[in-house]
DNA sequence: TCAAAAGTGTTAACGATACACCCATGA
DNA sequence: TCATGGGTGTATCGTTAACACTTTTGA
């Protein structure tokens, strides 16, 4: 056992965040050059994604592949399907691309799909703190808004629409949703964060009912300042209520 | 690509039956014996389970395992985890044993988890039917009642436990349940069911309510024979209902 | 003074829970 | 006639769903 990549394994991270308005997904640019010049052969989106060491678990390799992209380590993080046609890498297009990055085309590799939540204010901060991100190797990490994604390499869309109903349902019976959204929050604000996962409207009154009946979510003496309406009351999650009341049945929503 | 097996990958199946009276698990037996001789060194127990093909996906390796195994192929199948640590192979015994096999020692493995659900009476028809059961090389393919297991091989042991809590979960959402149960069942056998996995008693009256108000579950007009007691009426699962309603909320217990 | 979003209560229907006795059958 | 398990109803309580207007603030 060794710390070499395993040529068989990938992980590949889909990575939601959530800015107050939309949901969405880091993804990385990979270009196809012509040998040896600058000619672009093809340029498209992939996810964040690398093949594990052999000295590492699955859940070890997703968060270094998360840490060296975002430079973020406590974060949200869990495997939620593995992809393993053996004719999912076949595409013209990517066996083009393997083969020009040194790599067999023909070897068999099945990849974990990880999903992984992060509030984007704190990527910010990251980001434009001291310590920058690094570029990932100039493949141009972007948030890209998740209706308004095209050309994905691999069977890399099946990956993130496979994330995406997982998330749909995860929210619905585990308090991930607090992993999107910044410690303080109002209530539109993750009401709205429902709203953009699940894609349906939901009641106001009737959702705020639900929200004041969650010991768990604690209001805080604190309001909004300097917006152009009644300033709305913060709340924000308490994980040690949660943990005490294993509330098992934690829906929002029905 | 070829049909050779991935050294890297397996899967191994937790294969669950009811008997109408409780939980079982298809386990083989592992045999090491002195080298050369027949002298035993150890016994234990191990999930049937085999290393994938390069040309199979998972869920097609599975399947095949389950059919040589059992001889049926029309079986509810789902991988629920995979297990991935560098040292889950690392036990004295289990090196010894792959060592004698002929395996390097070394080599990384990773393993799906797949589990299974069988109603016992379908295996057991098979078994006794005209083309019997491949005896699985000689490994005894037995059913052991959950909680007197001991001794397995490998991880399997927390495998096992993990595809028990994923049953657990998975019967509260999605209508598994009726994949162990012979076609036709009564109300008290399939609350014994649930009982039995759940490991808690159920209301009776309650119960029966709910399960009255599944239109899915259709009531038979036809009963039990030649019993020591009131007959009871059968039911029966209709998967043609349950698609029509796409009952999202399936639950006969809370 | 206007635009924008915050905040708030009632009713009706449904689902969940707790609980005890009589009945039909074969041995 | 007995042992076994089948079958049934009601009352209480909590949860869900539908629905519209007033308030606060900054621009």
């Amino acid at each position: 056992m060794n710390t070499a990549f395993n040529e068989n394994i990938s992980v590949d991270c889909v990575i939601f965040g959530y800015d107050l308005k939309s949901l969405k997904v880091l993804l990385l640019e990979r270009h196809l050059h012509k040998a040896g010049g600058k000619d672009l052969i093809f340029k498209d989106l992939t996810l964040p994604g690398n093949h594990i060491r052999n000295n590492e678990d699955l859940d070890t390799a997703a968060q270094r592949i998360l840490f060296e992209l975002t430079g973020l380590n406590d974060i949200y993080l869990e495997q939620f399907a593995v992809f393993s046609d053996p004719n999912r890498l076949d595409n013209p297009k990517d066996q083009q691309w393997l083969a020009a990055i040194g790599k067999d085309p023909q070897t068999r590799v099945i990849t974990a799909g990880y999903f992984s939540l992060i509030p984007l204010e704190k990527y910010y901060l990251k980001q434009n703190g001291n310590d920058t991100m690094p570029d990932w190797y100039g493949k141009n990490p972007r948030w890209h808004q998740l209706d308004r994604i095209a050309n994905m390499a691999f069977d890399h869309a099946r990956i993130l629409d496979s994330a995406l109903q997982f998330l749909r349902e995860k929210i619905m019976s585990k308090p991930v949703i607090f992993e999107l959204l910044p410690e303080k929050f109002t209530a539109s604000q993750i009401q709205n964060l429902y709203e953009v996962i699940l894609g349906k409207t939901l009641d106001k009154r009737n959702f705020r009912k639900k929200l004041a009946n969650l010991e768990f979510v604690v209001s805080l003496n604190e309001k909004q300042m300097g917006v152009a309406h009644t300033p709305a009351r913060y709340y924000m999650f308490s994980r040690d209520v949660y943990e005490r009341k294993k509330k098992e049945k934690f829906t929002l929503i029905t």
